[in-house]
DNA sequence: GTCTATACACGGATAGAC
DNA sequence: GTCTATCCGTGTATAGAC
């Protein structure tokens, strides 16, 4: 072969993290295949040697991403309240708003993720449960996971379609007290 | 003139309505002016004796559906805790996740509205600005309505990414409760 | 595997008749 | 104000050469 496998794993796999970051920035059916293989140097005919539908790619980029926020979210096992303190500051600050092509897919890609077909859905759901039963376990409660989940993801949404910086910044930390205040009241496992 | 001057107020409105309907269903870059015209009845070519632009229009379809859910959610002023409850219920409700075309404009056009041109968001704002002030009014907190209203955008962007039904039902059922809970901890004003 | 060329549908927007 | 026709760009996807 004059490509080895390896080429093709690379390619993939820059294709990925390229169109990931494209579809974070201006939302995934807004950006064409061609525009994807051009931001990696190929010509748009390229891709559908490594997938056979945009659809498809869709699918790889949300289980791809959640797999990174999983990671990024879970922590290594050891969550402790300092930790936790440090994932929210993270997730909850003003350079995640501005940047939402390095961040969490769910604010972006939620609406677009909640159209697709059953395929991207259940590979959305696998991991969103996971990155659930982590924070779960975390706080003891399953409740309280998914509320701070939905309210990070919230906020994060709220925030972006806003103007002034300064209104940005009281709905980032409106959401960073209540759920500290909440977590210190419930204590940590 | 061979058209009333409320024939086009009126078309308008129809279109209006009509073009947020498939925005809130399909997302408004899907969506094109073709579709949102034959939808009422009428040409595409028609659109632009209404708006100069599609652009125009989702400015138009954003200021409507916040006026229309600052009117759902803000009360009519005098808002007890019964009514609180109410609202709150039909927000976070399955009916809700499953029809996005009736519902809230904020968890399926947020990403969009974040993604549009200064005059789109700045309408945005002052809305949402609207509405976070009525909240806060009610729960005597600016800091707790700005969370609420990050956790319940939040949480149907999550719900409605999910395949599961009793998932969904979770994720809604436990920004319920820990919302409720929170509002009891500090009382209404 | 990647390229160029192309088929084909649809996007937003405009022009002129009625 | 609405229609039909049209311009022109872009979208997804495929075919065949290398």
């Amino acid at each position: 072969m004059r490509y080895s496998a390896n080429h093709k794993m690379e390619t993939r796999e820059k294709l990925l993290a390229s169109s990931a970051v494209s579809a974070k920035k201006s939302g995934f059916s807004t950006v064409g295949v061609d525009g994807l293989m051009k931001a990696i140097g190929l010509s748009g005919g390229a891709f559908y040697s490594h997938f056979s539908s945009k659809d498809e790619l869709f699918k790889a980029i949300v289980e791809r991403e959640l797999a990174q926020s999983l990671d990024r979210l879970s922590g290594d096992g050891a969550m402790d309240s300092v930790k936790l303190e440090r994932c929210l500051k993270q997730y909850l600050s003003m350079s995640h708003v501005e940047q939402p092509e390095a961040g969490c897919a769910l604010p972006v890609l939620g609406a677009e993720i909640a159209r697709s077909d059953m395929a991207v859905r259940e590979a959305a759901q696998t991991w969103i449960c996971r990155l659930h039963e982590s924070w779960a376990r975390i706080l003891g409660s399953d409740s309280l996971a998914w509320a701070i989940l939905s309210q990070c993801v919230g906020a994060l949404v709220v925030a972006r379609m806003l103007v002034t910086p300064q209104v940005q910044r009281e709905v980032l930390k409106s959401s960073h007290e209540e759920i500290s205040r909440r977590i210190a009241e419930q204590g940590l496992d």
